[in-house]
RNA sequence: GGGCGAUUAGCUCAGUUGGUUAGAGCGCAUGCAUGACACGCAUGAGGUCACAGGUUCGAAUCCUGUAUCGCCCA
């Protein structure tokens, strides 16, 4: 073994050995009556590269699954990736602008789908590559994404049951408007950025002025194009400026319409600006909840790519004015600002910052635009609704919060279910519609047709006039299958559908396809309005397809059908994911035991993530595993820190201040980075990590990895020393070890190393089920460090040296013990020191070993407190060698007066291993013993040390007066209390009597310390 | 604007229901090529627990307020 250890020369070969030896740690769905543990993996973007987020997140989960995978637990960790539809999109859209400046207009949907597709399959997804050099154990060959036909099926199953429900409705909305990607996008997929903009105070004359009233309301705005939308100005209604004209009108200048003043609370703030508000209902938020207050018309103005639409352009004074084909907040506003000067209707002008919204995937500003979108119903249900184990509850956010509330899924720390509460109790529709091209497509088709509800002004009539044709789309498609209900589409009624498989959906382009070529058909062949036969080209359709076409042909001729074109918010599919991975809706319809995987693992142990998903994502797990398949999605959930730079900056690529894990796996080891970052994992929110630049490669590193690389590299050595004195020695059994423990002559230092791995073991175990993590790694630090090689190892090295055979099982024994217990944190470099074992062969792989069991047989309280009084003496002997810069190798004379013959025991059993590690030899020892000339003294709990012939009394005489004084004013603190009846009264018997004993301690100590004072003194 | 959190050694953090003289790692200082390890060994220095009040026999810990910083939701 070289004397460092080498993690690039070790981790390749180490998980090619698992994945060889478990298939990629495959975990079987067959039942075996044993404890399950399972996760499912946050999915991560497809496009996304591995950050200390990722690296901390999978450390945490692999920690937890190696833990359970050892305590012999059939554990599953679900891997896989989020297909991103927005953050995919863009990417793809511009390397294709950047290569072929095309857009993506000029290559079609089903080009662009598919060009998405083959980056994916070249460089999507490398981030599991990633995780695997991090040694991350999940069961890669289940491995899903979230547009796979597994995923895909749960979805079209959730929609569809949705829909049913009456779960999923369209509605005219104002959405944030990417007028880029032309899509709406998520508030979380926008960012704030200040932006140097003006406050424009504008003229609004009013419209039936009567004699005292004011000529103008003076309106101010950072958004002047806005106006040409306005449909009504607000003011306060206690403002006593305006009350009075409440109810009376304005003009909107340039566009010349007449609108209300309306009274809003809410809306305005009466001491901001002047107090009059100009409401643009279709084009802000706040505006928009206003018009719906006062029922007022939204203009929307707006065209999809951001351009002033139609209704852009109006009559004022007698001149038109017209903006329409103009870019909205640019020109539009450039223009509107001159008219309105060249009108002298801007009261001021001035500069101003403000917040404006940017999308984070095309960095352009974010329009409010009402649009027509889907949703999902959050909210509470009248009759509530049915939940798939047949319980009833509220509403889906109200299933979220109760199974929260009723303790069902456990979130960690405990301080966030706050904020999932407060986040679902809003009860907010849920935006599921994208105008993208990349995602599930939604399900739902619209029929137009002259049976189907032309002329139609209601849902019923809709439904009665479309009866026949229903009938014959459930006969072609199965009755399960399809799903209709009147809708209304740019202010027609229509019959729309939802279909339920991809079958289904097949089938429903195919009879799209047919029904236009038979239109085609029979516009050529004009036979009484109706072709006498069907078209050449209707063969290459499916038999259902021609069939389904025949028969509505022959009830209401043409009649086209739409699909929808937008897809699905991701996190539609990522809500389903522990759902969708685990194969529902299919799982348990078959003989297969991989069918049952949901049986077997659903509800998953636990979800570990970042805490700003737990609403957007968490939540809405919980609700879909609840509606869908009546039952939580996991038990518990945890939330990890968020890692920022050493100012406490996010890690931004913008800032240049990340770390970038596989660099780290690379200069420092996958083990090293797991440990340090798992040794940062506590309860906190923020993880401050210091970064600094590589001087030789130029890239961002971190001093605190070091901390892992020589935590590692002293394993490594402890274990290369260890090796090389146990080559033939066999494994030792428990009994072995219990019987060398409770031997007559067992040595106190091999009773003790076992009782510390014993509590080491406790405590790991401990902090593993209580998601203390950097506690796990300070207690096994400690114990490899510390107490195994700073003592054990050194106490031990004489017997070791001269080979006896009880210290080798002990070695052999503890070095098995340790490389298990650090398994789970550090997986690449026990198991490779684990292959180096005397008798290790292919089959025990450390990854499938027993993790280390408490034994209560071989704690020892009493040794562990003897041992402490040897280390404290050890350690005055070297304090005295040092401060007196006596060298190393002259063996010191060392004499020991004890407080009783306790102490003196203690120090006589441990004498070798204080005679060796002080380098000192221990001529007296107990109460009475006498202090040689000359000598200096140091003191421990019990005893007071005495070495020979290196005094300095000055020196002495000041050290034990500084003592002096400290335990004179301790003792007079001690004694104050105890006289104090409040204290002896109110305080815990325990404490009481720990500070009594304290008491005697320091009055022994000072006696002690007295004596030698007049020694020195002399 | 609402909510949550942080503030303890030069740095990064522990401190579990209030109870002995507040701990660790890194860094720093001094000494050491010692037959596992210099990615090491030994020893040491270093703290008004952000500030101001309060509760208590007793406060880093509980309460109130202030300041600074961060996050989440609007």
């Amino acid at each position: 073994m070289p004397p460092q250890y080498d993690p690039q020369a070790v981790e390749q070969v180490i998980f090619s050995r698992w994945i060889k030896a478990t298939g990629g740690f495959h975990q079987s769905a067959a039942p075996n009556g044993r404890n399950n543990f399972s996760v499912v993996i946050p999915p991560p973007n497809v496009t996304g590269a591995l950050h200390l987020g990722h690296a901390i997140n999978g450390t945490i989960q692999d920690i937890l699954v190696r833990y359970h995978r050892m305590l012999g637990d059939n554990t599953l960790w679900m891997p896989g990736i989020d297909h991103a539809g927005i953050a995919t999109q863009a990417v793809v859209e511009r390397t294709i602008f950047e290569k072929e400046k095309k857009n993506r207009h000029d290559l079609g949907r089903e080009e662009l789908v598919k060009r998405i597709w083959e980056w994916k399959e070249n460089f999507g997804g490398r981030i599991l590559e990633q995780l695997k050099r991090m040694g991350c154990s999940c069961d890669w060959p289940r491995t899903r994404f979230t547009l796979d036909d597994v995923c895909a099926r749960a979805v079209r199953e959730a929609f569809f049951k949705l829909y049913e429900d009456g779960l999923i409705f369209r509605g005219l909305r104002l959405v944030n408007w990417d007028t880029h990607l032309q899509t709406a996008v998520a508030d979380d997929e926008i960012y704030y950025e200040t932006v140097k903009g003006q406050m424009t105070s504008i003229r609004y004359p009013l419209a039936d002025r009567r004699q005292g009233e004011p000529e103008y309301l003076i309106v101010a705005t950072t958004r002047p194009e806005t106006m040409l939308g306005d449909t009504a100005v607000a003011v306060h209604p206690e403002d006593p400026r305006y009350k009075q004209l409440i109810g009376s009108h304005v003009i909107v200048p340039l566009v010349g319409r007449t609108i209300p003043i309306i009274a809003d609370g809410l809306l305005v703030d009466p001491k901001f600006g002047t107090g009059v508000v100009k409401v643009t209902p279709a084009h802000d938020p706040n505006d928009y909840a206003t018009g719906r207050r006062h029922d007022l018309p939204q203009i929307n103005l707006l065209t999809p790519d951001g351009k002033v639409n139609d209704y852009g352009h109006g009559e004022f004074r007698n001149r038109p004015y017209n903006y329409i084909g103009l870019k909205f907040a640019t020109e539009a506003r450039r223009r509107v600002l001159e008219d309105l000067e060249s009108l002298d209707l801007i009261a001021e002008a001035k500069p101003h910052d403000h917040e404006v919204g940017h999308s984070d995937r095309s960095k352009t500003p974010i329009e409010p635009y009402l649009s027509e979108q889907w949703f999902v119903k959050m909210g509470d249900v009248e009759g509530g609704i049915k939940l798939a184990n047949g319980r009833q509850a509220g509403g889906l956010a109200q299933a979220a919060v109760d199974a929260v509330k009723s303790g069902r899924v456990k979130i960690a720390p405990e301080r966030y279910t706050q904020g999932y509460f407060d986040w679902l109790s809003k009860k907010r529709d849920w935006c599921i519609s994208r105008q993208l091209w990349w995602g599930h497509r939604i399900p739902v088709w619209t029929a137009h047709g002259q049976g189907a509800g032309a002329g139609c002004v209601d849902d019923k009539s809709v439904m009665e006039s479309s009866r026949q044709f229903r009938k014959i789309m459930e006969e072609v498609f199965g009755r399960e299958n399809v799903h209709f209900r009147p809708s209304r589409r740019h202010g027609n009624t229509c019959l729309e559908f939802c279909l339920r498989t991809q079958e289904a959906a097949e089938l429903m382009r195919d009879v799209m396809a047919a029904m236009e070529s038979w239109k085609h058909h029979s516009e050529i062949n004009p036979v009484g309005g109706q072709p006498d036969s069907s078209p050449a080209s209707f063969a290459t359709f499916s038999p259902a397809a021609r069939e389904c076409v025949d028969r509505v042909w022959a009830l209401a001729g043409y009649m086209p059908f739409a699909d929808d074109p937008d897809v699905l918010d991701t996190w539609f599919s990522s809500a389903l994911w522990p759902l969708s991975t685990m194969g529902w809706p299919d799982a348990g319809t078959s003989e297969n035991p991989e069918d049952r995987l949901l049986a077997q693992f659903y509800p998953t142990s636990l979800l570990s993530t970042a805490r700003e998903i737990l609403t957007l994502w968490v939540a809405r797990m919980v609700m879909f595993g609840l509606y869908l398949h009546g039952d939580v999605p996991f038990q518990q959930v945890y939330i990890h820190a968020v890692i920022q730079d050493g100012q406490g900056r996010p890690m931004k690529k913008s800032l240049g201040n990340g770390v970038d894990p596989v660099d780290i796996i690379e200069s420092h080891g996958a083990d090293a980075l797991r440990y340090t970052l798992a040794s940062m994992a506590t309860e906190t929110q923020d993880i401050r990590l210091p970064v600094v630049k590589d001087q030789r490669s130029g890239k961002n590193t971190s001093p605190r990895f070091d901390a892992g690389r020589n935590f590692a590299n002293k394993l490594w050595n402890a274990s290369r020393f260890i090796l090389s004195h146990v080559e033939s020695v066999a494994p030792p059994e428990v009994h072995e070890i219990h019987a060398i423990a409770a031997a007559a002559d067992a040595e106190i230092a091999d009773r003790w190393i076992l009782s510390r791995l014993n509590s080491a073991v406790e405590r790991s175990s401990d902090c593993v089920e209580k998601f203390r993590f950097a506690d796990l790694c300070g207690t096994q630090y400690q114990f490899v460090w510390n107490d195994l090689c700073d003592w054990y190892l050194e106490i031990a090295k004489p017997r070791i040296n001269r080979r006896d055979p009880v210290v080798q099982k002990i070695l052999l024994h503890l070095l098995r013990r340790t490389l298990a217990l650090l398994h789970p944190v550090m997986p690449f470099v026990t198991e490779e020191i684990w292959s180096r074992l005397p008798g290790y062969t292919d089959t025990g792989l450390l990854l499938n070993a027993d993790f280390p069991r408490v034994d209560p047989a071989l704690n020892a309280p009493d040794v562990e407190r003897k041992i402490d009084l040897a280390q404290q003496i050890i350690r005055a002997i070297r304090e005295l060698r040092n401060s007196y810069n006596v060298d190393l190798k002259r063996r010191l004379e060392v004499v020991a007066r004890t407080q009783s013959a306790e102490e003196a025991g203690v120090i006589r059993i441990c004498r070798d291993m204080i005679e060796a590690l002080a380098n000192a030899a221990l001529n007296d020892c107990g109460p009475q013993a006498e202090a040689p000339a000359d000598s200096g003294t140091a003191l421990v709990p019990g005893a007071q040390i005495f070495v020979a012939g290196i005094v300095d009394k000055q020196a002495e005489a000041k050290k034990l007066a500084s003592r002096q004084q400290e335990l004179e004013k301790l003792i007079t603190g001690a004694r104050g209390k105890l006289a104090n009846d409040n204290f002896t009264g109110k305080a815990p018997a325990a404490v009481v009597e720990g500070l009594r004993e304290q008491l005697s301690r320091h009055e022994a100590e000072l006696q002690a310390v007295n004596v030698s004072l007049r020694q020195y003194a002399k």
